[in-house]
DNA sequence: TATTGTTATACTCTATAACTATA
DNA sequence: TATAGTTATAGAGTATAACAATA
């Protein structure tokens, strides 16, 4: 008779240590390139979703918006994000991606070299087609 | 004409903020447990792959060599890993789980309220198979 | 009072460089 | 000399608690 929550608990061993191991390696890739993985992700999300506040774009990321405060300050530094106080609500800042952040994530889209861009092109077709069909379980299990 | 590149970015783009944020969400689930998600996963491999040298541990978490230094220490410091020089070269240890660690990796997978355990639960069955699917990839990706 | 965001602080994770012990 | 591991040091990432400004 088989045991629903062992089987679970099994899927669980496996995915744990290949999103860590993953994420570590993608980190690593990063490390001297110009800005972090971090750091990235949340321009990215800023430039896909559009424009909006420092507290929606820690949701976004999940993190606490601590962390995103330390995140924005560094990206407002390089220039690749500016703010405006929102005129409806003073407490907000309405966050958007400066065109220098635009042209970065674009030179990071297209740039060969990007490990993970070149990794995934080792990947079969068929392990490929496997991970795109994962995302969305991944997102929504990050999500609830 | 497909642009075999960009459509790979395309799959990259998607797949970066997943791992990074559901990897988030696993850590921060965690930060009221005995142990870390990063000791967790060291004490999980060396339970499942047998008895190794630090070095080899540190290659299969995809870690530095000092990192797993650290996560060792406090590993042996909880009791859940010991030692023992290996006779055939006094430079290496060769490192086991404890019987107190190979108890609390039991305690971690039986465990109902594990967060993801419970919450691969809520995916539906299709979902589930995506995820299980693709971790051979996402293993491979991480090795590569 | 409640909400948004920041500052202050601290801990975990991880790396590189330099060192020690052994081979 | 070369290798395995540790120590020293530093930076990134993240959190909680306390605070300030605004609603």
């Amino acid at each position: 008779m088989t045991d629903a929550h062992a089987e679970l608990a099994e899927l669980a061993t496996a995915l744990r240590p290949a999103l860590l191991r993953l994420t570590r390696v993608i980190r690593a890739q990063r490390a001297d390139m110009s800005i972090t993985l971090t750091k990235l992700s949340a321009l990215a999300t800023l430039y896909q979703r559009g424009p909006m506040s420092a507290g929606e774009l820690a949701a976004q990321e999940r993190v606490q918006p601590p962390s995103m405060t330390k995140v924005i300050a560094g990206l407002e530094a390089s220039g690749y994000v500016y703010r405006e106080t929102d005129p409806a609500d003073r407490r907000q800042s309405i966050l958007a991606v400066t065109q220098a952040g635009a042209d970065l994530l674009e030179e990071e889209r297209r740039s060969r070299d990007a490990w993970l861009t070149g990794h995934l092109g080792v990947l079969t077709p068929a392990e490929r087609n496997a991970i795109a069909a994962a995302i969305p379980a991944l997102a929504k299990l990050a999500d609830s």
